[in-house]
RNA sequence: GCAUCUGUAGCUCAGAGGUCAGAGCAGCGGUUUCCGGUACCGCAGAUCGGGGGUUCGAAUCCUUCCAGAUGCUCCA
């Protein structure tokens, strides 16, 4: 469906071409001042140049052909030249009516949809999540929603890292401990047990103690490597042992995930590109784009427009080893491959922002992509607690997310059983659900590339701009809706009616913003757009609804217009925390 | 040192050339014949970091200074 601001351009332009103006002052937007007008055009003062006219007169010229429109209840030309306009009710009632009848809501989805690969998550193998994992996910995971939305295939690939010294770590902790397991015993030939002689909490206090003990101990470090190129080399025991810590890290990792209501369409590791990178390496010698500096191999990627020196792109360190740049590369080569993607989207921490520099460059100085395919880096700033430091706890340590999780929804429980009667079990579920859009809300609601702090008082507030403020305003919707129904009411019947009064106008032009809202904030990869604009809704929603009786409204076609608002506002409403990577109970 | 980003109300954040700079929280004052008051309405609070410039018009563009965050080949 078309937006309502392009309608409305058309609708200028017809109005200076009529006028004899050039169409390209001909420019709606939304009005900033809501007490004169909903939209204006500015059109007029642009054009007084041109013209050489005052800009009043050039309003006053195109004033009756914008008085004609049948879009516009209300056309006013002010001083110095603005052009104030109001839409008409029955346009406005029509616009809705469209919009509900559309299965998205007005949104236009894209007309050549896209292959998107999202990198996002980025967890470690057998390292728990923590909080520096919380802004990856979820600005991710609101991205891929919004795509597909707009109807692109969007593949979401949690790019596990697998890779490196921490394995060799883990393996060499494990045979200090144990070493009488089989998977040291070099002369073993059979099978190897199919259960993992550790769980993820063994694991995961496996290993940061051995990285600990690596740092201290050089000797100790040199096992850990040797473990960690024998493990490379293909060693069976350690293959093997390899296998059960994925199995027990990934298994623990979907379930936090699934908590988190994120999910992955792919779980490619950094060990799934290794096999890429000799072929790759050999390629970039033969064809002249790698070089030897100082003993390693790199690509030069500086450019002539560069503010500042841009270092080389490092393939091979010193010691002929590949490093993450190497990697990184090496998985372009297998996406290209295995999805020919037309844009790849990463998610990650802003101060990655130089080294993705080098490797985009790199990747398409050496043709791994093709020439129009997109690189992304989306890069979020640090989640910091109230000090305005990064997040803590209160001992200083590194917080698990899925402390932070239980602790926030531990607080909503109380929140809920304090206010309402509400059963156990169904509490403890809804819990859970304003927990999920307290956190995702707070921290989508800033802009991803700013720092933000992480203030759980705030977040978990159901007043204000939060989750639980928005999640109770459609908790509130649905339980006028089921009143409705249980009273006999029919929620589709009749249709929506030009506005009666300005709160209720003020919700439909709300409402019709949705198209315009998703399209912008999907274009510019901002969820934040779409929390401002559920508020907006929400706000305008509440205000209506405190002005005006739905369900003891007289009038029958007045009382099912207004059901039907609610409906579409709910439809609206879920669709957008969809979007944002949560949802709403039915009651809290 | 160089580079990038940020600086808007007491606090947390929107706004990215257009009419008095917007919210929320905190503060103060209101609204209940109640469809969910965890709501709604109002008041008060800002030389948009400072200076200079471009423009009919600048929080927004340019420039300079100040402050903070971050990053600058063999970590990821």
């Amino acid at each position: 469906m078309q937006r309502i601001i392009a309608r409305l351009n058309q609708e200028a332009e017809a109005a200076f071409t009529k006028a004899g103006l050039d169409t390209s002052f001909a420019k709606v937007v939304v009005s900033n001042r809501p007490d004169l007008c909903e939209f204006q055009c500015n059109g007029a003062m642009a054009a007084a140049k041109t013209y050489h006219k005052a800009p009043i007169a050039i309003a006053q010229q195109v004033l009756p052909f914008f008085e004609e429109s049948p879009v516009f209840s209300e056309v006013q030309a002010v001083m110095p030249g603005f052009i104030n306009l109001k839409l008409s009710g029955e346009f406005l009632a029509q616009y809705m009516n469209d919009m509900q009848a559309d299965e998205y809501f007005g949104v236009e989805r894209a007309k050549e949809p896209k292959t998107i690969m999202i990198d996002y998550g980025g967890p470690n193998v057998a390292k728990p999540l923590h909080v520096g994992h919380l802004r990856s996910a979820v600005i991710g995971e609101s991205i891929k929603r919004m795509g597909r939305y707009m109807g692109h295939t969007m593949i979401g690939d949690v790019h596990l890292g697998d890779w490196g010294l921490q394995m060799g770590l883990i393996i060499t902790e494990l045979k200090e401990r144990q070493p009488d397991l089989v998977y040291f015993d070099d002369s073993f030939e059979g099978e190897y047990p199919e259960e993992a002689p550790f769980t993820i909490s063994e694991l995961e206090e496996i290993y940061p103690k051995a990285s600990a003990k690596s740092k201290e101990d050089p000797e100790y470090k040199e096992k850990a490597m040797e473990a960690t190129h024998l493990l490379q080399q293909g060693k069976r025991g350690y293959q093997a042992l390899w296998n059960h810590i994925m199995t027990v890290s990934v298994n623990d990792l979907k379930k936090n995930y699934q908590k988190l209501d994120v999910e992955f369409d792919l779980w490619k590791k950094e060990s799934d590109a290794q096999p890429y990178i000799p072929g790759m390496v050999e390629y970039m010698k033969k064809e002249g784009y790698a070089h030897e500096d100082q003993g390693a191999l790199v690509v030069d990627v500086k450019e002539e427009t560069d503010t500042k020196e841009i270092p080389p792109c490092m393939i091979l360190k010193s010691d002929g080893a590949s490093l993450y740049n190497t990697t990184d590369l090496a998985t372009i080569m297998d996406r290209m491959k295995c999805y020919h993607p037309d844009e790849i989207i990463y998610v990650v921490d802003k101060r990655q922002s130089l080294y993705f520099t080098q490797v985009f460059r790199c990747a398409r100085k050496t043709k791994l992509v093709d020439e129009d395919t997109v690189l992304t880096f989306l890069g979020f700033g640090t989640m910091n607690g109230k000090d305005g430091k990064p997040f803590k706890t209160r001992q200083g340590g590194v917080m698990r997310l899925e402390t932070l999780l239980n602790d926030i929804t531990e607080e909503m429980y109380k929140k809920i059983v304090d206010n309402r009667s509400i059963k156990e079990a169904d509490a403890h579920k809804t819990a859970q659900m304003v927990a999920l859009a307290a956190i995702k809300y707070g921290d989508l609601s800033n802009q991803a590339s700013k720092d933000y702090i992480f203030d759980t008082e705030r977040f978990t507030s159901f007043e204000g701009d939060t989750g639980p403020y928005i999640l109770y305003t459609i908790v509130r919707i649905k339980s006028i809706l089921s009143r409705y129904v249980e009273n006999g009411g029919d929620t589709k019947a009749g249709k929506i009616l030009a506005p009666a009064g300005e709160s209720e106008k003020a919700m439909m032009l709300a409402l019709a913003d949705f198209n315009a809202t998703v399209e912008n904030a999907f274009a510019e990869k901002a969820p934040h757009k779409i929390c401002s604009y559920i508020y907006d809704l929400a706000n305008a929603f509440n205000h209506f609804y405190h002005e005006t009786k739905i369900l003891s409204e007289e009038d029958a076609e007045r009382r099912q217009s207004y059901i039907r608002m609610l409906e579409l506002t709910r439809d609206v409403l879920e669709t957008s925390i969809h979007l944002l990577g949560f949802s709403a109970p039915d009651k809290m």
